[in-house]
RNA sequence: GUGGGAGUAGCUCAGUUGGCAGAGCGACGGACCGUGGCUCCGUAGGUCGAGGGUUCGAGCCCCUUUUCCCACCCCA
């Protein structure tokens, strides 16, 4: 038998529905905040990735799966090495949406000079190959948001508020969630910052983990997230990114944070929030949902120079991601049911063979008029019919006997207030129409 | 990639020193033969994750492998 990758997982049922649900959400809520959709491939070069993640990021280094052809893979194999291969023969899983997005906004000029933002939405499935934990897989599903072409601060706030909205949609308690906002800086003020915090950890490099000293030349921003006891006490002193920006990125920064209060929208700043991936800019924001020990479920922020990185002109971009499965296991953890069972339908049920004709053509006329309707077709009997009809949820049942047929009548009963009327055959499909509404 | 725990019926799990494969729930059927949920009774359902080894005999011991869970790393 065939078994699955570790890390992957089946949607059906109930979990198939919550994942639908979270879409149409987004649909919903994106959309009147003016995003359309856009679905780019799962597959894209390396380079997309590299230029836009970052090469120095874990995601990019550890956690691409790398695509190759069959072919292509034995020429690998016999030659040993991959220097010979062009770019477009190198491709990978993408590992997270925004690179992807950009690097279609670049190739199909979504944001020409002087043109209005380009913003979109999806929904698809990432690929990381780390080991599965909890709220981690290596396939999993983001739905996210990239706003392109929109330097303002407001754009920022409204990001940061549309996700917040989301969440609320979906069934979180806001005072249950925890929103984290920071700015990182800019190319102004970043680089010499983030000198600073390499020098600051060489210096104390006699208290620091061996990690934090290979962090200090690679991205000396994420020793502040570090569960070591001892480099969390001398990173307490470390220079901090509030007392580092630039006049712009301050003022920019400050405007966001006018923006959200007036909107009444609860953060906490923390200055020591750095997000993984090397294109952010500026703004940063990260939502953690309490008590759910899942990490954060959502996280995004401004990044001014993705666009050029992925070869298009310079242009503003803002956007998030929020983690499907991560979320699905906060709602649960605050007792939010993600099961989401199968819409009530009508249950057509018969007492014998002779009325299988009538029935037929009945079920036939409810499912024509976008009736959810379920018949038996394993010869149940009629108990066993009825017993069906209450464990799929059946509203209605419409029984049809020698009785009924005779008379050219069916008899409907309501599952839930046990009435049971004889409606007109020919009047069924509307009776059933407004008992469901 | 590193470390720990686990995998037995559809689900949750027992299974003694190595000696006939179990329970609860669920499913299905019946009591009520044209009416569901409650109750009672009954029935079915197993490559014991997979492969190999030790043994008269393995769910149990040994090796390999795979998946899941947890932690590190990192992140949604």
């Amino acid at each position: 038998m065939g078994q699955r990758i570790q890390g992957t997982e089946d949607l059906y049922g109930g979990y198939m529905r919550s994942w639908e649900r979270m879409q149409d959400i987004a649909r919903h809520l994106f959309g009147t905040y003016g995003f359309d959709r856009i679905e780019t491939p799962a597959i894209e070069q390396v380079d997309t990735f590299v230029h836009g993640i970052g090469e120095s990021t874990d995601v990019v280094r550890k956690e691409m799966f790398r695509v190759f052809s069959g072919a292509l893979m034995e020429d690998l194999l016999a030659s040993g090495s991959e220097t010979g291969l062009k770019p477009r023969q190198r491709m990978a899983m993408r590992p997270e949406g925004t690179a992807g997005v950009v690097r279609a906004a670049v190739e199909h000029n979504f944001v020409p000079q002087g043109a209005a933002p380009a913003k979109m939405w999806y929904a698809e499935a990432m690929f990381r190959g780390e080991r599965p934990q909890k709220g981690r897989l290596r396939q999993f599903h983001q739905v996210g948001v990239e706003w392109l072409g929109a330097s303002d601060p407001a754009a920022d706030a409204e990001s940061i508020i549309m996700l917040i909205q989301f969440f609320k949609e979906l069934g979180f308690d806001t005072s249950s969630l925890k929103l984290m906002i920071n700015s990182m800086g800019d190319a102004e003020c970043r680089p010499a910052y983030r000198e600073k915090v390499k020098q600051f950890i060489l210096d104390h490099a006699d208290h620091m983990c061996d990690d934090c000293i290979e962090r200090a030349e690679i991205n000396p921003l994420r020793a502040f997230d570090c569960k070591n006891e001892s480099c969390q006490a001398v990173m307490k002193d470390a220079p901090l990114i509030s007392d580092n920006l630039c006049d712009d990125c301050r003022a920019h920064y400050e405007q966001v944070k006018a923006y959200l209060d007036a909107a009444g929208i609860a953060y906490v700043e923390d200055p020591t929030l750095v997000r993984g991936l090397d294109y952010y800019t500026r703004t940063v924001f990260e939502v953690e949902a309490l008590d759910a020990g899942v990490g954060a479920i959502g996280g995004g922020g401004r990044y001014d120079g993705l666009m050029e990185l992925e070869g298009g002109k310079p242009t503003p971009g803002v956007g998030f991601a929020v983690g499907f499965e991560r979320i699905m296991l906060a709602l649960e953890a605050q007792g939010i049911e993600t099961d989401i069972a199968a819409p009530c339908c009508v249950y057509v049920a018969t007492t014998s063979t002779e009325e299988a004709r009538e029935a037929f053509s009945v079920v036939l006329a409810l499912r024509g008029a976008g009736i959810r309707t379920e018949a038996d077709r394993t010869g149940r009997s009629l108990k066993a019919q009825f017993k069906q009809a209450d464990k799929l949820g059946a509203k209605l049942c419409v029984v049809l006997g020698p009785d009924e047929v005779a008379a050219r009548v069916a008899t409907l009963r309501d599952m839930t207030t046990h009435e049971q009327v004889q409606v007109p055959a020919d009047q069924l499909v509307e009776e059933v129409r407004q008992r469901l509404a």
